[in-house]
DNA sequence: GTGGCTCTCTAAACCGGTTTAAACACTCAA
DNA sequence: TTGAGTGTTTAAACCGGTTTAGAGAGCCAC
């Protein structure tokens, strides 16, 4: 019952043309009579023909892929509301053009740049996203070296040959920070990422500044590492500091529910006592109780905007400008009220 | 610097033999001298050179890569917890092979069945991983049409003729149903996931049939969607029954929390008043407050063994048995308690 | 010396497309 | 009648591997 697959050939000879015929009239090259191309496509149609991405790829020397390697713990990935939607945005301008998405999932310790290395020189895909973005990235020497082609999220701090698809965090941070001062918080913490990655510390810059540009300063910032053990620690940290915050903005959702149900196992209120704010916007964040004050971005038109970009760059039809999206915004739900309420 | 990258014909000219004896050599095939292997194989060395994985699978006709469907909302898809482990075990196979995961996230409105059709027709992938399974799930016919290889995960209803892992919700979906009727629960409910889903059902069957055994109905089932904002509606309505439950066991963690958070925002106490029981384990699980009762199992596992299952299939080396994995266990934590207790 | 055997190795076909150079058919102008 | 020009089509090379049939070389036995 399986059927052999129809190769190009067999179109050739139903419609009494040539191989190079075929090819011709598929890709719309022009030089054929109209008719001809007609009657092509009617037989390859008969057929079923599609060509073999296969022979495709080998002699046009493309994969027809784009690659996207996570570098991160798939435990800790489980809960990282990112990059479904991402890879969802992604998928979203691939598919129509008959693209596929290679996935790579590397644990932390393993070796990152063995991913890399093996979708470049497979020949597996004609670009990379580059995610993550971390301080003094080895990862754009090694793709420069390696020649493959990549759009990082996000601008990094060294010198990138390759364009950036950004999405600013600063804003929705400064918001979250002045919602926080108009409610009457003097005494703010932050909960941060690891300060290995871009994103993270480009919050925590903007948290610190914008409490400066209040006159006031951190009542407390803790690295943490992005997951909910981690933030748990971290608000305990916070929690039995001499003068604790009245108020914690986290780096991410994920801390931040955690955060919430820790400091609610001390039997502190939330918001009443304690007011909370995340970042990411995850589909729990409105349905926890209280709901989640957080600060939303759109990881799905993300992925659309690099995929898009990614293609310009790979098509190579001339330089391919970098590409700012608005910027996340503050969310307000009940995590945080005014200091007077209580 | 975009150094061309070596061929075979590079590297056989550097080893002073032919193209075929190269191949030999690296593919470890008998008739060659093993001095010539080695010097082959420093050729190969020096030069850097790997083969292409385009020019072998037109060769081979494999794709040496597999391809996951995943059919989801992106939204929703964020803070699926089974997903992303699920890869990450997939590729802990995959990588040391040099296989690739061609993943596709096709939106539940379109079209599901031309993301198969895609990976199949283009050669892109040798195989493909079955989820989410559906009652009379019309994938089965279309892959055996398509003659693409696949696993299912979990075993169909429908007469399959591929090999299935499997991994059994239904004890740990017993052991909630115990652990609640010892702590004295009588008025128990379930919010279950749409009951399309094989799995989906399995919980629910296994739900109604465990207090079935010990002389109890439901208090209430109500299907639901997976969804947080499915789980909080689903909730409300279990908690406006005349008879509302005093303890809910909900077919996942997203929806078990976002119904405690519904029910604690009606002034309910969990565990006081009311017992929550969630399925997945996921990792907020265990930090929301309180802690949630729940079911673990283990989806990097679960993506290993189809992954190597999917391997042995497409390597067509014999025929393929199914693979029963360990079930999922009954993870006890704050937000059950002792009816007595309050 | 010859046939047969084993051990190495190579030339060439093949996978299924794309692309280039050239051939062919036809018209039109000189 | 010839030549140039235009429009259409094809044959063949090519992408970079794998695989098959068979060529040589060396050795042994008869």
């Amino acid at each position: 019952m399986s059927k052999e697959r129809p190769t190009i050939a067999d179109v050739a000879v139903r419609a009494g043309v040539s191989k190079g015929a075929v090819s011709f009239a598929l890709n719309g090259k022009p030089g054929l009579a109209q008719a001809t191309v007609d009657r092509i496509l009617a037989a390859a149609d008969e057929l079923g023909w599609r060509p073999s991405s296969r022979a495709r790829s080998l002699s046009v020397s493309k994969a027809f892929a784009l690659g996207l390697v996570i570098t991160r713990d798939p435990g800790v990935l489980s809960s990282d509301p990112f990059f479904p939607a991402f890879i969802g945005g992604v998928e979203s301008v691939l598919a129509p053009r008959g693209q596929a998405l290679v996935l790579q999932v590397v644990a932390p310790g393993e070796d990152e740049e063995a991913g890399y290395r093996r979708l470049a020189q497979d020949g597996r895909v004609d670009g990379v996203f580059l995610s993550d973005l971390r301080h003094e990235d080895p990862r754009i020497d090694l793709l420069t070296s390696l020649g493959l082609p990549a759009v990082t999220l996000n601008r990094p701090e060294v010198d990138s040959p390759f364009p950036a698809v950004c999405l600013d965090d600063r804003p929705g941070t400064v918001a979250v920070v002045q919602h926080l001062l108009e409610l009457g918080h003097r005494r703010i913490a932050h909960v941060a990422g690891p300060q290995d990655f871009v994103h993270a510390t480009a919050r925590t810059d903007a948290f610190v500044s914008a409490l400066a540009e209040a006159g006031l300063r951190p009542a407390g910032v803790e690295t943490s590492d992005f997951t909910a053990a981690g933030g748990i620690e971290a608000t305990k940290r916070l929690l039995a500091l001499p003068e604790p915050p009245t108020a914690i903005f986290y780096a991410n959702d994920r801390m931040a529910i955690a955060g919430m149900g820790a400091a609610q196992q001390t039997g502190l209120r939330v918001p009443d006592d304690l007011s909370i704010a995340g970042f990411d916007d995850s589909e729990l964040a409105e349905f926890v109780h209280p709901g989640l004050t957080t600060v939303r971005a759109d990881p799905y038109a993300f992925g659309e905007a690099a995929a898009r970009t990614l293609n310009q760059l790979v098509d190579g039809e001339g330089p391919v400008a970098d590409l700012e999206l608005p910027p996340a915004r503050l969310i307000i739900r009940r995590s945080t009220a005014n200091l007077e309420d209580r």
